[in-house]
DNA sequence: ATCCATACGTTCAAGCATGAACATAATAGT
DNA sequence: ACTATTATGTTCATGCTTGAACGTATGGAT
């Protein structure tokens, strides 16, 4: 039937979203490269990122703070937890749950952590104007508000 | 000795960058389960697309194409050869490459893939003018730029 | 001609992420 | 009080990706 769809790449919505995602593979690549001196990779720098922010948090928020399936967390954080970088203990109230926090080693850690991926974001949109750069943020956040219940 | 770094959830590059990588995460992972019904992962639509655009490609060029290793490339094709989707011939030439071509059954597979991808980024993109589309379009091919060689 | 360096593809073991199935705890309906 | 439903975290088998080590082929230097 040989249907003459409208070929995508020549669709600029396309060819600027393969773009978008090819950026995000190089950096998330280059990151974990730079973090490696940390023993410290980029899934693991999320969760130190989020119990910072959010103290206290069960491990299913965590989950969906990273997008991530629960399952993944159970796998993830007893690696962290051994090498004394954060803290699980049930909640009083529901034994169900268990609290994270990060503790000192933990909060130590993360701040070099962050000089490596401050500096690596730095390099990346230091191209960008700030107002190109919120732009990009704001569309961005659109995208994820209109994909996250679909 | 309490390193008082400026923290980066109050950089604007830093919080702008965490929504490109959120919306690059959904996105694939929707993508994944759109394409599941094709039993087609979007790596192997990657595969697809780049022989679409580029027969008679070597193994090798594919790789860096898709920014991925040689050997997940290996592992990654017989799958889709054995699905009848692509042949895989020696260069007369030079007897270690490996020249790639989608079949007819894979460019009519790839164009039912192409509707669902080309679908799901334009919901994601339509609420963007095509001037901030170009932008972001832009920005990111800078980005990829300046990573590559780093 | 021979040797050395390089390039392409493969194999293999390891680490991650996933989803289904499970166990336990809390909650709501009756 | 009892049952059914939902929520949290875990276990397990599977599949994907990676990097190192390998084998083979090519090309250049002497």
């Amino acid at each position: 039937m040989n249907n003459k769809q409208e070929l995508p790449w020549d669709n600029p919505r396309f060819r600027n979203w393969v773009a978008v995602a090819r950026a995000c593979h190089v950096l998330e690549r280059t990151l974990a490269v730079k973090l490696a001196p940390l023993d410290l990779k980029p899934a693991q720098l999320d969760v130190l990122m989020n119990l910072y922010r959010h103290p206290g948090m069960s491990q299913h928020d965590l989950a969906r703070k990273l997008l991530v399936g629960r399952s993944n967390i159970t796998m993830l954080l007893p690696q962290l937890e051994a090498r004394g970088l954060l803290l699980r203990e049930g909640d009083e109230k529901d034994k169900r749950i268990l609290r994270l926090a990060l503790t000192e080693a933990g909060e130590a850690l993360l701040m070099q952590a962050l000089k490596v991926h401050m500096a690596l974001i730095e390099k990346a949109m230091s191209q960008s104007t700030p107002e190109q750069c919120d732009m990009i943020g704001d569309q961005m956040r659109k995208i994820y508000e209109v994909l996250k219940e679909a």
